[in-house]
DNA sequence: GACGACACAAATCT
DNA sequence: CAGATTTGTGTCGT
């Protein structure tokens, strides 16, 4: 309980980008869209990265869900050049009828895993409890944007500050089955009657959310440990899996075809393509080769120019690249979801064209029975738009490129429990710290983004990654310090 | 055990 | 570099 000794308090390490977060599993495309014309028959993809939150332990993607996650999602159509057809008219099928498409929107949501329960995901400003609390709801995008990509022709959505309103049964321990969660990104079309048509969909790996403190879960972590060769607990925790551990990971066969569409990809590259997306200087680099090009399998992303590895499919052994984690759980939510049209939209007042929308209500539910989306109505638009980003060429940001190149992560402190235990709350004022000393460097690969309340387009901060050579060479050497409090906090110092 | 609240403090941002 | 914000999470009381 002493003061925390001035010296234990390591100086920050820098964290390891390579860490990937929860992949996404292929784009499932619910219905037709066509050209105007009807001459191309449109195949749709959504991207979608989670950012921040999740780590890997046990070999799971998980959070906590006191913690903030965000997503980010754009989407694209194929052989369209959405740089220049961002704004794409297209047609969409729907009981034969082939109806125009006035836009699209993404909304996230959650479910349980092998269910159709829906998990509610709540948003908050940052506030926290004492701001209002709002529920993820369907936002206007247009195609084009490259979550990878800074480009200023980008358009990209990001639910910050989300958080699971529920966490999942069993957590860790060995009794019951544990039961995961699955974060699904919608793509609707809103039609020139105002409804919304779900017209694709792509599930997240399996997740586990915790509803305890990180405390709680700590001896199980340490000793859950999953061989995945190269990769122990420690990893986890910081949130930087070294994917490079080739091959599907422990018996989870992903099943032929169905490779996780992960998003972030090696090193470092998952870090600044928030903030970046609006910048508004970068250059043009468009999405172009993203959606036409290399895609054999349907769904690779863009290829990294620090990852080698475009190479996100099964076979991937590239030894130093870093490939996502695909296993495939054991019944994850497959394709076949309803495909079905998101009920109805009562009116038609909403105005797009902005980057920032205010969406009015609509009614129904997708997938059972999704949120009930009549509850924004009465939200304010501000407090709708709280806690959500879109990043659009409409709405450049300043940014502020990179600083210094070290990310750093956000305080770690899994573990300081282990040894604060002792903290008596403070009564009278702050008299007793928390000796939440040690905290030792990295843990969660906090995707900085920018954190402050949230504007549709509110500069972000860029936070360069780490070198991957040094990351690289890190994780081979294994280097990595405990992400648990050490048996002695030096080891975690030299270095 | 899971959750909502409240509180403190570390990490970040300005 | 300091003050202001954000956000992780320890604790309590349910």
């Amino acid at each position: 309980m002493g003061p925390p000794s001035p010296t234990i308090r390591v100086k920050r390490r820098e964290v390891f980008p390579y860490q990937e977060s929860p992949y996404f599993y292929p784009t499932q495309q619910l219905c037709n869209l066509f050209s105007p014309d009807q001459s191309m028959n449109y195949n749709v993809k959504i991207a979608a990265k989670i950012d921040r939150g999740f780590f890997l332990a046990s070999n799971d993607w998980t959070c906590y869900r006191r913690n903030y996650f965000q997503l980010s999602a754009s989407f694209g159509i194929q052989g369209l050049d959405s740089s220049v057809h961002s704004e794409v008219p297209c047609l969409l099928e729907r009981n034969g009828d082939l109806l125009a498409v006035r836009s699209f929107l993404v909304c996230i949501g959650a479910q349980i895993q092998n269910g159709e329960k829906v998990i509610e995901l709540v948003q908050h400003t940052p506030k926290r409890d004492k701001g209002p609390q709002i529920t993820p709801r369907p936002t206007h995008i247009r195609a084009g944007g490259d979550l990878n990509a800074n480009s200023p022709g980008s358009y990209v959505i990001t639910f910050e500050r989300v958080q699971f309103k529920t966490a999942t049964a069993n957590n860790g321990k060995r009794r019951a089955a544990q039961q995961y969660y699955q974060v699904h990104v919608d793509l609707f079309a809103e039609l020139e009657s105002g409804d919304l048509i779900l017209v694709a969909k792509t599930y997240s790996a399996p997740l586990v959310v915790r509803g305890r403190s990180p405390g709680h879960y700590a001896d199980n972590d340490e000793d859950h440990q999953d061989g995945i060769q190269g990769v122990d607990s420690r990893h986890h925790y910081r949130n930087d899996s070294v994917s490079s551990m080739s091959g599907a990971p422990l018996g989870s066969p992903v099943s032929p075809g169905e490779y996780p569409y992960y998003s972030g990809y090696a090193y470092g590259s998952s870090y600044p393509y928030q903030s970046l997306t609006s910048a508004s200087h970068m250059a043009h680099s468009q999405d172009a080769g993203y959606y036409n090009g290399n895609r054999k399998n349907s769904e690779s992303y863009p290829g990294s120019p620090l990852s080698p590895a475009a190479v996100p499919h099964a076979t991937s052994h590239a030894g130093e690249s870093v490939s996502p984690d695909m296993y495939s759980p054991a019944g994850f939510v497959g394709p076949e979801s309803p495909a079905l049209s998101m009920g109805r939209v009562s009116h038609s007042t909403s105005h797009y064209g902005g980057s920032n929308n205010s969406y009015n209500h609509y009614s129904s539910s997708y997938n059972s029975q999704q949120h009930n989306y009549d509850m924004y109505r009465d939200q304010d638009h501000e407090t709708q738009m709280a806690g959500l980003r879109i990043h659009s060429p409409s709405s450049p940001k300043p940014l502020s490129v990179a600083s210094s190149p070290s990310v750093t992560p956000r305080r770690q402190s899994f573990s300081s429990t282990l040894i604060s235990k002792s903290t008596e709350r403070s009564v009278g004022g702050s008299t007793t710290r928390k000796s939440r000393s040690i905290s030792l460097s990295g843990t969660t690969t906090t995707t900085t983004v920018s954190k402050r309340p949230i504007s549709n387009s509110r500069p972000s901060r860029t936070v360069p990654a780490t070198p991957p050579n040094e990351m690289h060479s890190r994780a081979v050497h294994g280097v990595f310090s405990k992400d648990r409090i050490p048996e002695s906090p030096m080891e975690d110092q030299h270095l």
